[in-house]
RNA sequence: GUGGUCGUAGCUCAGCUGGUAGAGCACUCGGUUGUGGUCCGAGAUGUCGCGGGUUCGAGCCCCGUCGAUCACCCCA
């Protein structure tokens, strides 16, 4: 083991890797941004109270798997799990809520659950959610999902289906659970199982045993209990969803992990990933505003899982016709150390005039140098000696042609700007 | 939190029934005068995850531990 180690279960990114991981968060911010989303940049940790309201006691989230810590000031203090209630709580804070309705932000980061580390689930992930609160409308709850579509498609993603639902409202909600508790009641389960029941009944649709997938095949189902209302809300979605030509899957036995959700619900998911397959989930949340002390506000969001996207992406070999996507214009190796200095003001100054280049470093024979102008994916090289300072001029190598072209140093911006 | 598998050079891995380590890729240098990507040659590299035990002797066996991985639970 090494001296010193990253924490069990974090997931990191570096060179070369990095770059498909800042473009798939690029990419998902994208598609919230032009549908008009602002930033929203909120804390990596808040007050516990906030998740264990917010997210519900009920749930493993908030029961098993947050990082709180007391700080110095003897508050209890948690690491976010998810985004939405920190989104909430800042809303109620500032008041936001008074302004024109709805409000439509986004925000990107880290997010911490501990679990037991697994591939696509990790102590530490990264997260692109959006949030849209105070108007509860069938248009708005489409433009949600349709935006984390846009985001895929834009990828490249093929190989993922969308899964809806509506969770209904509080009284519909209300007599389908007491029905499904009466349901479970008569099967035989064992203990970790019902007292999972006994916390949020749905969670039985969600469990991947086969033996209690077949004693939940004839439960009564959500859906068929909607107010006039809400399956009216539902009906229209799913229109919309048709209109645009996303193409969806209707699941009822959905279950969403925190509490807060009713209404529409949705869960994209991935045909090439392992058991971690969920790449992005979200839906309504009418409660929660009230729950947090704000205005009675009704909302609606998602989380997009940032690592498992990359990971998606990656099993659908997106990222092997990118060869290249270094930023670099040109190149620089200076012939002998004699060079270096005209070189490094060199580069300084086409930085200035904003032309990305980077040159050799170090001592380096003049092969080896071009090997790392290779490497660096610029595209284009320029050897400098004492010739070309004497003569004002440089030879320009096109990295991809071999081709080679004679340019004025003094010229070399125009070069590049033109293009 | 539960269970399975795994942990050897920067990376991917080989190492027979225990005798103190190897390949490919990558890397560095070179193949005569200042131009990379192919080819050829040379070179460097590891406390075999860590700790303990068994043994004359362990990378190979046992225990523990840390980590990874896969599944359950749960979820992004």
């Amino acid at each position: 083991m090494r001296e010193l180690q990253a924490p069990k279960g974090v997931s990191e990114y570096f060179p070369p890797r990095s770059q498909y991981f800042e473009f798939v968060r690029e990419t998902l911010i994208d598609s919230a941004k032009i549908a008009g989303y602002q930033l929203m940049e909120l804390p990596v940790f808040e007050d516990t109270e906030l998740f264990r309201r917010g997210v519900g006691e009920s749930t493993d989230v908030v029961s098993k798997e947050m990082y709180t810590f007391e700080d110095r000031g003897g508050r209890s203090i948690t690491l976010r799990p998810e985004g939405t209630a920190g989104v909430m709580r800042s809303v109620i804070e500032h008041n936001l809520d008074k302004l024109t309705l709805p409000i439509k932000v986004w925000y990107s980061g880290a997010y911490f659950r501990a679990e037991r580390p697994q591939a696509g689930r990790y102590r530490q992930f990264y997260q692109v959610g959006i949030e849209a609160i105070g108007l509860d409308d069938p248009e708005i709850d489409f433009e949600v999902i349709a935006i984390a579509d846009r985001a895929f498609k834009e990828l490249g993603l093929k190989e993922y289906r969308l899964e809806i639902t509506s969770l209904g409202d509080t009284k519909s909600r209300a007599s389908h659970r007491k029905d499904l508790v009466a349901y479970i009641s008569k099967l035989k389960l064992d203990e970790a199982t019902s007292a999972r029941a006994a916390l949020n009944p749905l969670r039985l649709f969600d469990d991947k045993r086969s033996e209690i997938q077949e004693a939940m095949a004839g439960a009564p189902l959500l859906l068929d209990y909607l107010s006039e209302e809400s399956s009216a809300n539902f009906e229209r979605v799913k229109d919309l969803l048709t209109e645009a030509k996303i193409s969806f899957t209707i699941n009822p036995r959905m279950v969403r992990g925190l509490d807060y959700y009713t209404g529409t619900a949705f869960e994209f998911v991935s045909e090439k990933l392992g058991a971690q397959s969920g790449i992005g989930g979200g839906g309504r949340y009418d409660g929660l505003m009230a729950e947090l002390g704000g205005n009675e506000l009704s909302g609606i969001g998602f989380g997009l899982g940032v690592d498992r996207i990359l990971l998606a992406c990656e099993a659908e070999g997106i990222f092997d016709s990118a060869i290249n996507r270094s930023d670099l214009d040109l190149f620089l190796v200076a012939l002998t150390s004699g060079e270096k200095s005209f070189v490094s003001n060199l580069l300084n100054s086409l930085r200035n005039q904003g032309i990305s280049c980077d040159m050799a470093y170090g001592d380096r024979a003049l092969k080896g140098a071009m090997k790392s102008a290779d490497k660096s994916g610029a595209k284009f090289s320029a050897v400098i000696g004492a010739d070309e300072i004497k003569s004002g001029n440089l030879s320009l190598k096109d990295m991809k042609t071999g081709e080679i072209k004679e340019v004025r140093i003094t010229a070399l911006s125009d070069e590049f700007n033109a293009n």
